[in-house]
DNA sequence: CGGCATCCAACCGGATACTG
DNA sequence: CAGTATCCGGTTGGATGCCG
């Protein structure tokens, strides 16, 4: 007599899929450099070191709990450095790091796509709208 | 007297900006275009077409539910075209347009950045995390 | 085979208030 | 100036069941 059932065994296997999943590196990676803002900040720092307020005011829309949040993700993944300058008021300092460079380059093609690409994108839309409406 | 108040005027500033925001094109896009699954999806299909459910087997870890929406909203942005046969059983092929490869070379490229060089961001993460920690 | 509809838990992200 | 902390509504996305 088997120690598990098969339906544990299949529970089991399932469990560690799932665990695999959770865990696949390059996936989760690839999810947060997908993000929105990660792709704008790392966009706007292309050229030259920029100070938390001014990323701020660059990116439109952002608040600053995301603001801060993709900074630090970025900052722990090694793409950006964090200077602190303890002057009064504080200033700190957001710069890509050779890591950052790299990636930069790839994320600002896809930026420059969207934007040259939207009115395609844009008239396909509205054509498969079209249909759908009819 | 004002027709409107201050309070007023600054609400409808707001909204507007709001509405801007909400409409931004390129933003709406680049968000899309980040998502996970849309890139393993236009990845998948570099090198030619495939079935619906080849995808879903290609694409670990994807539910039909992601990969349907998913599919869909490239379609609809004239990135990829849904070709059905109807034989029996039905089969469905979905393939790049021409619009659709000229993205997947970027969305590629970032795809193999995060496979490349997720041992450094690995490395950069237990650097960091290790400081934190004291 | 290739979906669509529904339910629901989990996470995301904005608003607000407070701090060194 | 550059954050942190908390709340909470909206969206995401997996699970499930049914259909042509």
């Amino acid at each position: 007599m088997a120690t598990r059932t098969a339906a544990q065994r299949r529970e089991e296997a399932r469990f560690a899929y799932d665990a695999f999943l959770r865990e696949c590196p390059t996936n989760q990676l690839l999810g947060r450099l997908g993000d929105k803002w990660i792709s704008l900040i790392v966009s706007a720092l292309r050229d030259g070191p920029m100070r938390y307020s001014d990323l701020g005011r660059r990116i439109a829309g952002v608040s600053q709990k995301m603001l801060t949040q993709s900074l630090r993700s970025l900052e722990r993944d090694g793409l950006v450095t964090r200077t602190v300058t303890p002057s009064v008021p504080v200033r700190v300092d957001y710069e890509l790091t050779e890591l950052g460079h790299s990636l930069s380059d790839l994320l600002f093609a896809v930026k420059t796509w969207a934007e040259t690409h939207f009115d395609q994108v844009h008239e396909a839309r509205e054509r498969y709208d079209e249909e759908a409406a009819a």
